[in-house]
DNA sequence: TTGACAGCTTAACGGCGTTCAGTTCAGTCT
DNA sequence: AGACTGAACTGAACGCCGTTAAGCTGTCAA
């Protein structure tokens, strides 16, 4: 059921996910769906769940590599995960999981970060910020351009916004970086968090 | 009344905040709001653009000190005004902005950078990295903590996950770096970006 | 005095999440 | 075989939502 709402996710987007069009998707009535949550959050943050189920499996399968290596990897699958689904960051940062199969991917990552020599508070913080940064993003990244592959929203043109900016000569060469090419926006913040863990938080990091 | 509307987001959420219940703040009948609004989301951009009016002041009082302290400050201004505001994060990330009021402080923190030796495609990066963490760590926070001050949601008791995680002892660690001090993590962070920024984007940190 | 027009009201529409009192029906127990 | 149980669902309704349409009021220029 949380499988089927994720499914029409891409197809109706967030605001168009109502109950009563899941439920004709199950060939069932609205108020069916009440027997098997409480309400709509329950519901989706069931969803948020099941996607964040589905990208631990290949996460757990990065095979062995340096430990900022692996904090990329992650970072890219979760980013491609989330725009891979139509308004998928929002939905992701804005519930809680309902079960605990987060555990499992979470103390794997947590232990290639511990090997590697960061103490585990350290550790947690890496991954935090990392998270952090990368669901940030991504919330911008999508409502520049909604759908995975889809067409950037209009009032975001950069020749349109320079025209309007023409007193601020910084801020207009500013929208390249914020709304140009959003990979490489990424990339690059993603370089940031990297290289500022292991100069702050590394072991042989500190003096 | 984006002002009045701003003012009632604190009473009664972003869920709460309706057409009907802005009209009854204004002593009018709610189709009166069509007058000044295309629709509910125009409106919504007008709560945002007034937010980030009000932040801007502040910010561009920031005396001179160096480029770091300057984006440390920048950052810590933006989660305050965010967490300043029920479900500020999720309002100002959503909506884009209906005037070019943000033309001027952006041109100033911009100036700030290019002044510091960036080029300004650096500046801009840098800007965005640490603008997108800073959202999206209040965004999480948001979620602990809905309201200035106010109580946590239960969901995010430390002990009672902790018991849950019994097996997996390095995800139990992180949820205290994740969830406990919700500052300190903001601020271990920022550290993470600011440093990253020097030593991947700063005109000295090139070969 | 008339007319334009900004700013509002009243009434209504379809759709939303949710509730509640029933209905269906497979499986268990006697 | 028949009674019972409980899970899963239906149908109708409630109150609230964003939004539209048509009409009313007051101000002010011509």
């Amino acid at each position: 059921m949380a499988e089927t709402a994720l499914g029409l996710l891409n197809e109706v987007g967030l605001e168009g996910l109502t109950l009563r069009r899941i439920a004709k998707e199950l060939n069932v009535q609205a108020p069916a769906l009440y027997w098997h949550f409480k309400n709509k959050q329950e519901l989706l943050d069931e969803v948020a769940t099941e996607m964040f189920r589905r990208m631990s499996r290949p996460i757990v399968d990065v095979g062995r590599t340096t430990w900022q290596e692996f904090l990329a990897e992650y970072s890219r699958m979760l980013r491609s995960f989330l725009l891979g689904y139509r308004d998928g960051a929002k939905v992701f940062s804005g519930t809680r999981f309902t079960d605990d199969s987060y555990a499992a991917p979470l103390e794997r990552m947590m232990t290639v970060l511990v090997d590697a020599g960061f103490p585990p508070r350290a550790a947690a913080h890496a991954l935090h910020t990392a998270h952090t940064y990368t669901v940030g993003h991504v919330i911008e990244e999508q409502s520049v351009q909604p759908m995975p592959g889809g067409e950037r929203d209009p009032a975001y043109d950069l020749a349109n916004r320079a025209r309007k900016l023409e007193g601020y000569p910084l801020a207009a060469e500013a929208g390249w970086a914020f709304f140009g090419d959003l990979d490489e926006a990424f990339e690059t913040g993603l370089r940031i968090v990297i290289a500022g863990i292991e100069s702050t938080l590394t072991p042989t990091a500190a003096p």
